[in-house]
DNA sequence: TATGAATGAGCATTCATTCAT
DNA sequence: AATGAATGAATGCTCATTCAT
């Protein structure tokens, strides 16, 4: 039940948003009543956390699995992480665009938790591009802080527009976007 | 004050969100009352209206003048475009947060009204790439859509942590940017 | 403009009612603003005190006319007075309307000013047919004060559902009404 | 509980009408808060149709009784719709008045469920009128619509000056109204 | 495990009214 | 004679939360 209404919930997020998300909107979507929704979380916030945990925890174990393979280049692992990203939409969407636009609803001390989870997920990617730029697959002159940044930019904001049924595979768009960020897109 | 209270509103907006900031914290922040507010906003939603309507009008009038100019490179163009849109963080960062995360609180009416404006302002830079391309100026085999949305990524995830009284400039970021696209990061 | 005003007004307190009709309302049907409102009326209860005024002073009026014409038979008086309030739906249904409805809306003051006037006139007719008793010309056992109430709520009930645009005439409706009442309805 | 709030709300709604009375008042006078309001109706207005449904299903059902009793003349069926109305005044005088005078504040659809019904009692003592006609228990000249709206006239009326408290008792009304209806009042 | 009744604070909005100009 | 800016109290309603059962 309780992994049920987590389910409903987020679906519910995504699509009004954390404050215009009301219990009973919750309870109605689980063919339940409000006190059960107090039986299985404490509060609204408490869902919200529980959302983000389960996010941001799946997120980070499977980047560590593809840095941390060791029979992979600095350049793999960078189109790994972005296809990762990418193909998540389809599995995760929900929980992402949660993840993404309703953080602001965690309190101080849930907030304290997240950040450093999220991060260590970009001082990972930093990290990585800081290898590579020692192993000479990436440009030494590279300004690898921003880079990052640069990098998250365009996996996350795919959030925004990519749709999993559409034209585009994410094999395409993660090739597209490795491609960019590797060879840019000059002539 | 009608110019004032929508200021004061999208700071707020910004820190809080939309649908956390009430009324009240409105009126108070400029110390009114809320008849004073609806003496002005016929409602909440028409003054997030506003909001959205002031930064797509004012972000679509410096990217025409971008694009209108025949003595530049659709490289130089692109540049520009991820110049003004990280140096815009400065003046309207503000605004432009609250227009990325809060559109949803639109009605379908004022909806229908900003998303061809938001597509317009993408399709633009997609044009720009097809015609770089013709020119010979980017890679032939490019995907022009998804790649906007690469460059889109890159510079509206800026918002999310550029923070323009810190280390890296906007003339920083935005070369780093442009690096990346034109040039990719591999050595 | 205060004659306008006032006019307008009727009509809007008519159609929606004393309370759901705000100063706003009234000011917009006369294209005027607020503060003209206040130039003219010291508040929105004055205004409706204004309405039934004029309403139940025009009405006395004309019943006095018709009482003290000595040419006239009690009867005739009777059918004249019905048919008075007959034919006034035309003209001042809606203030017929305001009165009946909207008394309730006035404070103590101008109430204690308003419900003699309206007694006077249920105590005329009252009067009328003690009259008419003494003359024999009606029924010497007729209970004179609920008869009275009896008439005058077939009269007064006319403004709930006569249609001065439909089928039947306020001649047919006010003969109908005085028959009944002279003759009954018996075989 | 909600029995409780909706006898309270009568009272409340007769005394002070249905706009000017806030479920603040209703909750107070029901010791509880407004959620528990909220809880029982899901708006003001869906508790005037309570209100409405109730009284007029009751009166129907009343009158229903009058009509199919075979036993009865034409004339006895009509005294005693016009008692049932009158006596109807101590035990639902609260609800008639609320019924009458707040009808303007239902809306649209709930105005399409109450008017078929409202209606409704008018056509019963319309056909039976028409049935004494053809039975030759009241004059063939009858125009019995606009007779029938007399009828409903006169009983109605009561509701703004009956005092089940004062002098006349019910079946003098009663008796009253229906001799001037029957006999009339000539001499 | 789950319910149903109740709370109380808060919200967006409305409105009659005031008043300097 | 009329305006436009502003007030402040009130309104209908929502909502996260509590708690006895």
């Amino acid at each position: 039940m309780k992994e049920k209404m987590t389910e409903q919930s987020i679906k519910l997020f995504e699509k009004k948003g954390f404050s215009e998300t009301s219990i009973q909107d919750i309870v109605e979507a689980n063919g339940v009543t409000k006190g059960t929704f107090y039986y299985y979380f404490s509060s609204k916030e408490e869902l919200l956390m529980d959302i983000h945990l389960r996010y941001i925890d799946d997120l980070l174990l499977n980047q560590e699995k593809i840095v941390n393979d060791d029979s992979k280049s600095c350049k793999t692992k960078l189109y790994d992480i972005i296809y990762m990203l990418i193909s998540n939409i389809k599995t995760q969407g929900a929980s992402a665009k949660v993840f993404f636009r309703e953080m602001r609803n965690l309190n101080e001390e849930h907030l304290s938790e997240i950040i450093p989870k999220r991060d260590q997920f970009r001082l990972t990617i930093e990290g990585l591009l800081l290898e590579g730029i020692e192993k000479e697959e990436f440009r030494k002159d590279l300004n690898a802080p921003i880079a990052t940044f640069g990098v998250l930019g365009m996996a996350n904001w795919s959030y925004q527009w990519y749709n999993p049924e559409g034209a585009a595979s994410e094999e395409e768009v993660a090739r597209t976007f490795t491609d960019m960020i590797l060879k840019g897109i000059d002539q």
